[in-house]
DNA sequence: GACCTGCTGCGGATTG
């Protein structure tokens, strides 16, 4: 493994040397000769910073000089031809290709070879210049191959038929979303365009670390027309180090009498900013001033508003305390100029900088090590927590986690879930999890995503211009990624489609667009399969600050906080889609981001239940308990634990209060809805929150009657029950969907029928008293 | 009581 090295073209060996490298990494070395063969698929997973990237460009490239060497070079040169392009990059962002590019272009410069960077912000001068002379190397988005396949296949098929390797980056990023299913039908389509689908271009995966690799090929190639090499990183991983901080958020009763009082700055509270109630969330901002001010972290606060919120305070602090701002916040709605030169000072680490992000941190762009992460309010998912706990851990130091989370002041009118503290509980289970089983949530490879299937129906015809159902069924279906689409489905949907004039069936069978169809393929929106809410733009004067997808109202005159800072807007263009504001300053109260549904996974609320029913949050080390909670959660947590035990929680799934009923099931969101769906079948009025669901006015009694009777019948399949629900439109296409297609999707996505049943026969167990 | 990603062709203004 040592000498793996000297399998690489001698140009390429050089250019390592070059690089002043102590030695190829683990993973580098293994991938050479698997990629040199050019006969395999190959998976490389190894954790952010271990020279994926490298790990498949040296061969790759190695490769690509072998093959070319002395072979009709002057002959193409002279036809003013390239000799095809040998490698194509996919790449989930603009901001990786951009960064890819720059660290491919010594290596490129050495072997003369030619990379583009290939996306909507790419210049165009390098697109033509690829588009005269295809060769070397294409990094590219699926959004803008797509758009390539649509508008000129003809150049795709030449440019593209002598392809030696397609990679991927994140893969990760991909795996079981509508867009990685995009990527995986655009992959066939290369392979059937270029007539290469009996010799099939090798696939190269580059992701981080995944929990079960064995299931990957099978997603990266669904016909498994190629085997596919694991290669994976074994390298020791760092230490972790973690600690939860709790927070009471005072009663609505005791801050009204506090503002009588005026007595504004109680007398434990250390916070020392601008003049105002006692609030938990400003604790928490005094606390992140004084845990990170003249060091470099990532503050992940899960919403854009919060995220805001916490900026804005904390930069407020700064002036207050008359010092220099390292505050930033860094969310979607941002504009790119604002994003970057954040992201330029985090590489640059020459100034101490704070980071209060969303997920646009978590993943890809390069902004190097910081000293800590810190998470305010708990997690959506054990995965999310761990792509952004990888963030953390400079040179070779522990990896540092602060999670902070608010609860409210118990007083007399505190909902049950609110006393049960399933915030922090569910912080608790997520760290576990990660630490003591290694596990995260596994991507769900089993939807259907029939919106994406309209969109690929839509671009295949669009590209080939007419092309017969037959034909389509096996390019998507057979050789595609959507095989578990049956035929009835496949022609269910087609027909519709005619209906609605997004295609027309000619005499000879052929398929061609429709009216509606050739208005949507020729928009300019139709490459990106997924759904994005209307943006308008935020400007002052005659700068854009960013934009802000508009769900509710926006009023003149009204309050926003936007990019770090306060606002008033003064003018809004609804044609134009733009929002005139004025930096303020003083209060305001920001806008609602969005709505949206979060799905916790089974696991993740198992290990809630078992928390609580052992009464120990803490990891056991050897004979040691490590207790990562502060004072403040551990007595949020004894309060859980009497709440708990009041209830008799750990026997009794459902419980009385204030007349209503509550179901404590401690399952995933999936089996959670799908009994709640069931319930509003049979007129119960219900809400669900945290996982617990509430049926109102009604008592327990009555309720594990209907359980009782629920768990001995034959249940309704998933497709059936989301016939009973009516807004089931969740995707970019969905409305174009035929009904009987759009409750299977939906069945598959939203419910778990099997999982309720289980549930069911474990409470006619413990209904029973057996 | 959630987040993120991406996209064309062309007309007009500006610059070398």
């Amino acid at each position: 493994m040592r000498d793996a090295h000297l399998q690489l073209d001698y140009q390429i060996q050089r250019w390592i040397f070059n690089q002043g490298w102590n030695g190829l990494r683990e993973v580098q070395a293994k991938a050479i000769a698997p990629i040199l063969s050019g006969k395999t698929d190959v998976l490389i997973s190894a954790a952010t910073a271990a020279g994926k990237t490298e790990a498949f460009f040296l061969p790759a490239c190695s490769a690509l000089v072998k093959s070319d060497n002395g072979q009709n070079i002057g002959l193409y040169e002279k036809e003013g031809q390239g000799n095809g392009v040998g490698i194509l990059y996919i790449s989930p962002l603009k901001a990786l290709i951009n960064d890819q590019y720059r660290r491919l272009e010594s290596l490129a410069e050495l072997l003369d070879m030619q990379v583009t960077p290939w996306h909507g912000d790419s210049p165009r001068s390098k697109k033509n210049k690829q588009k005269k002379s295809p060769s070397g190397i294409i990094l590219i988005t699926p959004e803008s191959l797509e758009s390539l396949l649509i508008r000129d296949s003809g150049w795709v098929k030449q440019a593209f038929s002598s392809l030696k390797y397609i990679v991927i980056d994140e893969f990760h990023a991909f795996l079981g979303s509508e867009r990685g299913q995009h990527l995986l039908s655009l992959l066939t389509r290369l392979e059937h365009v270029t007539e290469r689908l009996n010799s099939p271009i090798p696939r190269v995966a580059l992701s981080a670390t995944l929990g079960d690799l064995k299931s990957v090929p099978q997603s990266l190639r669904p016909n498994q027309s190629l085997p596919c090499v694991i290669i994976e990183d074994d390298e020791a991983k760092a230490s972790i180090k973690v600690q939860v901080k709790g927070y009471i958020e005072p009663s609505q009763l005791a801050l009204e009498s506090d503002s009588k009082k005026n007595n504004f700055e109680s007398s434990d509270s250390q916070y020392i900013g601008i003049q105002h109630p006692y609030t938990a969330e400003a604790q928490v901002c005094s606390d992140l001033y004084r845990l990170c001010r003249g060091g470099s972290h990532l503050i992940f606060a899960n919403s854009r508003k919060r995220t805001e919120m916490i900026a804005t305070e904390l930069s407020d602090l700064c002036e207050h305390n008359i010092v220099p701002n390292e505050f930033f916040p860094h969310h979607g709605s941002l504009s790119k100029e604002l994003r970057e030169s954040l992201e330029t000072r985090l590489q640059k680490e020459a100034l101490p900088t704070t980071a209060v992000c969303t997920m646009t941190l978590e993943l890809g762009i390069d902004i190097g090590k910081v000293d800590t992460v810190v998470q305010v309010t708990a997690p959506h998912s054990v995965a999310s927590l761990r792509q952004r706990l990888g963030r953390s851990g400079r040179r070779g130091g522990s990896a540092v986690l602060r999670m902070l989370i608010i609860e409210k002041e118990i007083d007399k009118d505190t909902s049950l879930t609110d006393k049960l503290r399933l915030e922090l509980i569910q912080s608790f289970a997520m760290i576990r999890l990660l630490i003591i089983d290694k596990w995260f949530e596994p991507a769900d490879t089993e939807l259907y995503h029939f919106s994406t299937l309209l969109h690929q129906v839509l671009a295949t015809i669009g590209q080939w211009g007419g092309i017969r159902a037959d034909q389509l069924y096996i390019l998507l279906c057979k050789q595609g990624p959507f095989q578990q689409i049956q035929p009835a489905h496949f022609k269910s949907l087609l027909s519709q489609m005619g209906e609605l004039q997004l295609l027309t069936q000619l005499g000879n069978n052929q398929l061609v667009l429709g009216i509606v169809g050739e208005r949507i393929v020729g928009h300019y929106t139709f490459y990106a399969v997924f759904k994005t809410p209307e943006e308008y733009r935020i400007v002052t004067g005659n700068r854009t600050l960013g934009t802000l997808p508009i769900e509710t109202m926006l009023l003149p005159e009204q309050y926003i906080i936007f990019g770090g800072k306060r606002w008033q807007v003064k003018n809004i263009d609804m044609d134009k889609k733009v929002v005139d504001v004025i930096s303020v300053k003083g209060g305001g109260k920001p806008p609602t981001f969005g709505g949206g549904s979060m799905s916790i996974h089974d696991r993740v609320r198992q290990e809630m239940y078992e928390i609580l029913n052992n009464g120990d949050y803490r990891i056991r080390v050897g004979e040691q308990h490590l207790d990562f909670a502060d004072k403040t959660a551990r007595q949020l947590f004894s309060e859980s634990i009497d709440t708990f035990n009041r209830y008799d929680l750990s026997n009794q799934p459902v419980v009385d209060k204030d007349g209503n009923s509550y179901i404590f099931m401690w399952r995933g969101d999936k089996i959670v809805n799908t009994l709640t769906a069931l319930l509003i079948r049979d007129d119960f009025t219900v809400e669900a929150y945290a996982g617990v669901i509430c049926i109102s006015k009604i008592d327990s009694f009555q309720v594990c009657q209907f359980l009782q009777k629920l768990a001995s019948q034959i249940l309704p399949t998933a497709t059936e029950l989301a016939e009973t629900v009516p807004f089931k439109m969740t995707e970019k296409f969905d409305e174009y969907l035929p009904d009987d297609l759009l409750n299977i999707g939906y069945g598959a996505q939203a419910f778990d029928i099997i999982g309720l049943k289980k549930w069911l026969e474990d409470f006619k167990k413990t209904d029973l008293g057996l």
